[in-house]
DNA sequence: CTGAAAGCGCTTACAG
DNA sequence: CTGAAAGCGCTTACAG
């Protein structure tokens, strides 16, 4: 690989020219320039990252810690990723995937490693002890999701309370009474769990009490097997219970099939409706579920603008986002049925 | 961020001693080396990468490079891709996911940049430009796919040959002499079309017509919805077919439900069988589609050895693997009707 | 076993 | 407008 240096001999010029006149930070004569990029082309000359890392203390790389190993992609996370690569490289930098668990001292590694410019955080949990480490160092971060304490963090997040609020009232409107929630379970207590079902749930049972709903709460694994083993768990422990609230994106179509391979029919004995999903998730299913849809790729898209807006110092201000799921209409919906079944 | 001689001047040691005890390079006194290791952790020393990569020229990073832009992750990618990052892990090395288009010109700018190490491809194209470039270079890489042209190109990939074949086989057993074979479409035919698309459609057609089978070839978007079309699209052109080859593994489920949606009963009126899909998305549907499964795991892990035996020096072989997909029954594979519907 | 020094490929004050 | 030189944080022959 040719070097700066290289490109300068053959140029008959410093090096410090040849940097400024690729990195535009001094002006430098027509006739020089010409000299130089000629040289650049006969020579293939592509500038070293790593060199240039160094002297300027900036890579142009952004990492977004998914805990890969730990939480399988949901379809909607997949477009967090994309949607933020997407917006990333617009802005001029890279956004990669990097797999870490929920390990602060994992981040502080790869934060003092200098091979990345600032990190974008998922799957927050409610103590999550990378807010924590990032908060103390100098590298700037900003969250997809929320810690239970939010001061001086930059997020972005979907409101759950308020589409699970909604959510409740459409079924109340359809004349339900007796509700459940199925979700991907806690995670990991002794970091206050994660953040999406502890708020989900905390908002469910305070509404279903205020309006004077019956409430329960079922947990399955993130996978359609999980969603067939939960359709029968429903069965037999939830015969009263007419509506569903499924926030699992991924055993939401093995739900309704495990529902209908039991004997139900949607909507008529029970109503289902997903929260925080997609609907290339929800179309998967016969009948197509109903949808709050999370508004993924415009959150991935808000969590790099925060980050590259304090990186680029375009701004010093503290956004801190909440955006609500926007509904969409499907079969799984439908009035109460008199006695069920 | 304390620096390397912040330690040596604490440790009353020299740069190089820090040095050689960090990376043991080179006999240390186990005073010495306590007294260093006393001042690391004092000054909650962490070594900086890149200054450590421009030195040494290694970043322990491997870059996974996958079109997330273009195309949409299936679930079977994303076991490729977790597969693949914890058997990084294993061996010492992150591996992270970069987004980056089928582009020779990117990876160039990636592979000369120095923060990655190595590469791994995913999405390959018969002719793909990016392969190419990579021949030309000296940073190793390994395909998870392959070219048209695989002399001297380290590849791990998907057995679609002997899979379809086998397929094939088994719907001649169950009675069926009419086929149609579901993809994604060949993607772009300036670089040759992508690879499983291409080879799976010539072995699909030169078996059907050894066999004396009727074979035909259709095409929709990854998605659910596109599944659904997909269905509609099959009921009309279709209507003698009772055999359908489902590799399109985002549309599987969507299919499925549209067949039904339209009146058929599977698989009394029509079997269907996933090629190289996952347990996951064909249990998503109702009833459970047959499948055979793509050993993405075991790719994801070899495709990471292959390159990481390259990058030690382990190993001076050219590993060129193909895995077979393992059939795992479902409900949607029967004995051919007698005259449909 | 330990250290002084050159070097990895850049950037950037400073001087002219 | 151009250049010589210091410096970013490490590693590693070389010398002792």
């Amino acid at each position: 690989m040719a070097t700066m240096q290289d490109v300068a001999n053959l140029a008959n010029v410093s090096l410090a020219t040849v940097s400024f006149t690729i990195n535009n930070s001094k002006p430098v004569s027509p006739k020089t320039r010409a000299k130089v990029e000629a040289a650049m082309k006969d020579l293939g000359y592509r500038r070293n990252a790593v060199g240039s890392a160094l002297a300027r203390g900036r890579t142009h790389v952004l990492a977004l810690l998914y805990p890969a190993l730990q939480h399988r992609f949901s379809p909607t996370s997949v477009r967090f990723f994309t949607s933020a690569a997407d917006q990333a490289r617009l802005r001029g930098y890279n956004l990669v995937l990097w797999p870490m668990s929920n390990d602060a001292e994992a981040v502080s590694e790869l934060t003092s490693s200098g091979l990345v410019d600032g990190v974008v955080l998922m799957e927050v949990q409610l103590d999550d002890p990378r807010v924590a480490e990032l908060s103390g160092s100098t590298v700037p971060f900003a969250l997809i999701g929320r810690t239970r304490d939010t001061a001086g963090i930059p997020f972005v997040d979907v409101d759950f309370e308020s589409t699970v609020e909604k959510a409740i009232d459409r079924f109340i409107q359809l004349g339900h009474t007796d509700l459940v929630l199925v979700d991907g379970g806690i995670g990991n207590q002794l970091l206050g769990g994660y953040g999406p079902v502890a708020r989900t749930r905390k908002v469910f049972g305070e509404v279903t009490a205020q309006r004077g709903l019956s409430g329960a709460i079922m947990s399955g694994v993130h996978s359609s097997a999980g969603g067939r083993e939960l359709a029968k768990e429903f069965v037999a422990s939830h015969p009263e219970t007419t509506g569903v609230l499924m926030m699992n994106e991924q055993a939401g179509p093995g739900f309704v099939a495990g529902l209908q391979q039991a004997g139900y029919r949607l909507p008529q004995d029970v109503s289902v409706v997903a929260i925080a999903s997609s609907l290339d998730i929800v179309s998967m299913s016969e009948p197509e579920m109903a949808v709050y849809i999370s508004p993924a790729d415009e959150l991935g898209r808000l969590g790099v603008d925060t980050l590259i807006d304090r990186l680029d110092k375009l701004s010093d201000t503290l956004p801190q986002l909440l955006i609500e799921c926007s509904y969409s209409s499907g079969a799984t919906m439908g009035t109460a049925p008199k006695r069920k079944k």
